[in-house]
DNA sequence: CCCCCCCC
């Protein structure tokens, strides 16, 4: 019985990223490759198309069963889907999708002509190259500018494309690959869709999207249980989109997905994003499930890389504290690696501050955290972008870098370029407005956003988002009922707990009892200044500062007496204070108002304000 | 289903 024709030529042409429909091909032989950490084996096969032979081939782990004797040693198959996928810059590895048996092993009996070993520098100048990890992402395109800085992406993101181990061994996790479709096009040729176009309604969509952002595996443990979790940013050229695994997701898919490659995504659960905690610019995210497939796919460079939306550093006082944005700067100073003792953990934990300016001609004090600390190399000025950073209102403005957050090095971008020349040229020399202590030096204050009552009602104020402002006011009534609550007694809950009768207290959210609580107050204030008088709401700090008492002696009064409880109140009564607020419209019952909330009410500095006066009055007279 | 990044 003569052998069948094997397809030659078909290697180099997969190997090269070329489409070779249904090769057929012979095993030479196979190896069982250890999986740590993963249920499923691998098999990496050798393969010969009669004139080449190829190692880098790996049968996905739903063709597992093939090995138990129909797929023996010199079996010659047809490989009905495959696909082909780059690691470590330039190696190709072929994974056999889908395949049939022509003719077993055993009855060929040897191997089909003489193959020679693939030389891998044949692969040279292929897109194969898109995907190394020693590339510079692929940032939009630089537009007219001469000089080239090298895009270097951060250590993070360079140690996400680097985990993936070469194929000698022990490819922890391994890909795990189904088929979804009937094309014979790696990746598959149904349609693709837009990720503006995913809603949770929709079940049937599959997107081509490029990992912009990969998180580490994160795990945790609440009242509501506990496990792993991981995210990812995927990108294409309509949208930006987040997408978290937990648990099994994160065995499966983690491994994997790598910053800056691309992958077909389908069947994953869509939801309603909450955008407290992303910069993703996206109403909806994913979530993968158990029927979620990942295809990678050859990297097509039209995709964008991430996507940023940069917030001056001048703009900073309107974001509100504990919310995310993406910023870029150039490093002006760069302190030393030092040690704190976290006060929850007790731990000691590692800490860099930067101080980093833009050309708004202000600095801002940026804190990278643990191993973003220790790497940072902050010589020569380097601009550093952050996407996912988290507002702080330490020193009047701060940043803090996140775990989630990405850090980039001398980003590639049209804005980091822009802020390099900008340095070199003016910048170096310039003196910075910091946001007032921000312990670096910049010097002193300037961008406090000093507003009266009548502007903020007549200016349309915090419609869209909420308005930081700072006025001098006098307290006008207070009012005291319902001025405060006995509250869960952990540190980081401040919930109303229910008494239960019985000396104990009932906190929902931590679901326990505590034989004790502890006062919080929520006290609503009526605030005079020169323009207008404004409702206002307080909470703890700022109410016990205005009323110069403690909110558990407070609460210890109210119950033990009435009129020293009430005098506290009257006490409180015209005085004046440095009031920091935050004012934003919000709609009940189809009913708007502005809602205004007391960040801070501190004492009167009469100097530094007749300083201020002073300095408003010299503006009028030019 | 997470949503935590600490300190001054």
């Amino acid at each position: 019985m003569s052998n069948p024709t094997l397809s030659s030529g078909a290697l180099e042409a997969i190997i090269n990223g070329q489409n070779f429909d249904k090769p057929v091909l012979q095993v030479i032989s196979s190896k069982k490759i250890t999986a740590q950490g993963s249920s499923a084996d691998r098999y990496r096969l050798l393969l010969s198309d009669g004139e080449v032979s190829y190692s880098h081939a790996m049968l996905a782990t739903q063709l597992n069963s093939l090995m138990d004797g129909e797929l023996d040693n010199l079996a010659v198959i047809q490989v009905d889907k495959y696909l082909c996928n780059t690691i470590q810059g330039d190696r190709r590895v072929m994974i056999l999708l889908d395949l049939h048996v022509l003719q077993r092993g055993s009855e060929v009996g040897q191997r089909i002509g003489n193959p020679q070993q693939y030389k891998a520098a044949a692969t040279q100048g292929t897109t194969a190259e898109h995907n190394s990890a020693q590339c510079p992402p692929q940032m939009p395109k630089q537009e007219g500018g001469g000089q080239s800085f090298i895009g270097t992406v951060s250590d993070k993101q360079v140690n996400n494309n680097i985990k993936k181990e070469n194929m000698n061994g022990n490819s922890k996790g391994g890909y795990s690959l189904k088929t979804n479709n009937s094309g014979g096009t790696p990746g598959g040729t149904s349609r693709v869709h837009k990720i503006d176009s995913l809603t949770p309604y929709q079940n049937r969509w599959k997107i081509r999207a490029r990992v912009t952002q990969k998180s580490g595996i994160r795990t945790w443990s609440n009242s509501r249980g506990e496990g792993k979790l991981f995210s990812v940013t995927l990108t294409d050229d309509s949208a930006e989109i987040r997408a978290t695994g937990f648990n099994d997701a994160v065995d499966k898919f983690y491994e994997l997905l790598e910053v800056n490659k691309v992958y077909y995504f389908s069947k994953a659960t869509l939801k309603t994003a909450n955008k407290q905690y992303t910069t993703v610019q996206n109403d909806y995210e994913m979530t993968f499930n158990p029927d979620t497939i990942i295809e990678p796919c050859d990297d097509d460079s039209s995709l964008p890389t991430m996507n940023f939306n940069f917030v001056k550093i001048n703009e900073l006082e309107s974001k509100a504290p504990t919310s995310l944005i993406d910023v870029i700067g150039v490093v002006k100073n760069c302190g030393d690696v030092t040690t704190i003792i976290g006060k929850q953990s007790q731990k000691e934990i590692t800490k860099r501050d930067l101080q980093i300016v833009d050309q708004s001609g202000m600095s801002v004090n940026l804190t990278l955290w643990g191993a973003d600390a220790q790497q940072f190399d902050g010589s020569g000025h380097p601009v550093i972008a952050v996407k996912g950073a988290k507002v702080s209102d330490y020193g009047g403005r701060s940043l803090s870098a996140m775990a989630s957050s990405q850090i980039i090095h001398n980003p590639d971008l049209r804005e980091g370029h822009m802020l390099k020349g900008w340095f070199e040229h003016d910048g170096h020399s310039m003196d910075f407005h910091g946001y007032k202590n921000d312990g670096m030096g910049g010097g002193g204050g300037g961008s406090t956003n000093w507003k009266c009552f009548a502007e903020i009602k007549s200016e349309n104020i915090g419609a869209d988002k909420p308005e930081y402002f700072t006025t001098k006011a006098t307290v006008l009534f207070l009012r005291k009922e319902n001025c405060m609550y006995q509250a869960c007694p952990t540190e980081s809950c401040n919930k109303k707990v229910v008494d239960q009768g019985n000396g104990m207290y009932r906190c929902e959210k931590c679901a326990r009892e505590f034989p004790n609580y502890k006062w919080r107050m929520i006290l609503s204030a009526n605030l005079g200044d020169y323009s207008d008088n404004q409702w206002v709401t307080c909470f703890q700090e700022s109410a016990e500062a205005m009323l110069g008492i403690k909110a558990d002696d407070l609460g210890a009064l109210k119950d033990s007496n009435e009129q020293a409880f009430d005098q506290v109140f009257t006490d409180a009564c015209f005085k004046s204070y440095i009031f920091k607020f935050r004012a934003k419209v919000e709609t009940y019952n189809d009913e708007s108002r502005l809602k205004t909330v007391t960040m801070n009410a501190s004492t009167i500095d009469f100097k530094e304000q007749s300083q201020r006066l002073i300095e408003e009055i010299k503006k009028l007279q030019m």
